[in-house]
DNA sequence: GTTATAGTTGTTATATTATAACATATCAAG
DNA sequence: CTTGATATGTTATAATATAACAACTATAAC
């Protein structure tokens, strides 16, 4: 567990370290960061929240980018299927990846209610399975957790 | 793992004992197994496969029950509510659950091109995170893992 | 037996999330 | 300069899900 979204961390910092990762592994992997991708980057990294894409679309209209849905969505798709962001389909919406660069099979806590995300540290999630799949003859491609339940934050407003 | 929907089984025992199981846990608790209710289940029993909430629904038009949403989403949540069915939240579409009554996190493997899902063995999925969530002082609630990729029998299909 | 009351179902309308399809723009390679 | 690949703009619509309220049903309290 490292800059989990919960503790107090220096946050500018997390920003600025995940969108030099991205740009970094956009040159390289011959990736194309353009205005809108970054931007939904940003938006996503501003907190350790899990946002819909039509609020990011709002967040995109103010900015004066052109707001029809599949310019939200294909910058999620851009970012999600190149590993800078996930989607928690739990909640239908997204968040910033937490460890880009990084292969992982990811793991979330989910806050129910703030909707807070926290991207545990890159466990073997599919090895948790192995077995299991092994002995099912199925191949795992992907794996995804998802915990809900209270962050420290909400818990302490529930139970002071 | 055991009655893993990928193997062949004795299919028709597999529904009646879910659904026997179903009915008791429902007297025990003071459930009410409405026609809907388990007609649905029924559904969902059917194959060990994934089912929108709006496929459903047009088999319930088929059986004279009636069509609109509210109908299947109700009778979905009473069963996934009480543990009887689950969701796939990354196919947005339900299956019956394998283990009625057993206390488990659910496991599912589910396969992108027939989406047969199966649930693996009622491991603790949240005892993984555990360690993880003590240190973050965040209080899991509930767990689900979903695995994609390619079950036994499509697995043939691609390379005979 | 009547009357609350809690739970379920029926129905209409609408919210939310996501994609299809096609036009236009940009830019690098040939 | 033209071709091809990639990205964006735009319109329309599909797919998933819920709100809100009315009507019905069983049962438990009186």
């Amino acid at each position: 567990m490292d800059s989990l979204a919960f503790k107090k961390h220096n946050h500018k910092h997390c920003i600025e370290n995940s969108i030099s990762k991205v740009e970094l592994m956009c040159e390289n992997a011959r990736l194309i960061l353009t205005p809108v991708r970054k931007r939904v980057l940003e938006i996503l990294l501003k907190e350790h929240q899990a946002l819909g894409a039509y609020k990011i679309l709002d967040i995109l209209r103010e900015d004066g980018f052109s707001s029809q849905p599949p310019i939200a969505y294909r910058a999620l798709d851009f970012l999600v299927s190149n590993g800078f962001a996930h989607k928690i389909e739990r909640l239908n919406a997204f968040i910033a990846c937490s460890h880009v660069g990084e292969k992982h099979s990811p793991a979330f806590l989910i806050c129910r209610m703030c909707e807070a995300v926290g991207e545990a540290l890159p466990i073997t999630t599919k090895g948790i399975l192995n077995e299991t799949a092994l002995t099912a003859d199925f191949v795992i491609e992907e794996a995804v957790l998802e915990a809900e339940g209270i962050c420290p934050n909400c818990k302490e407003v529930v139970t002071p």
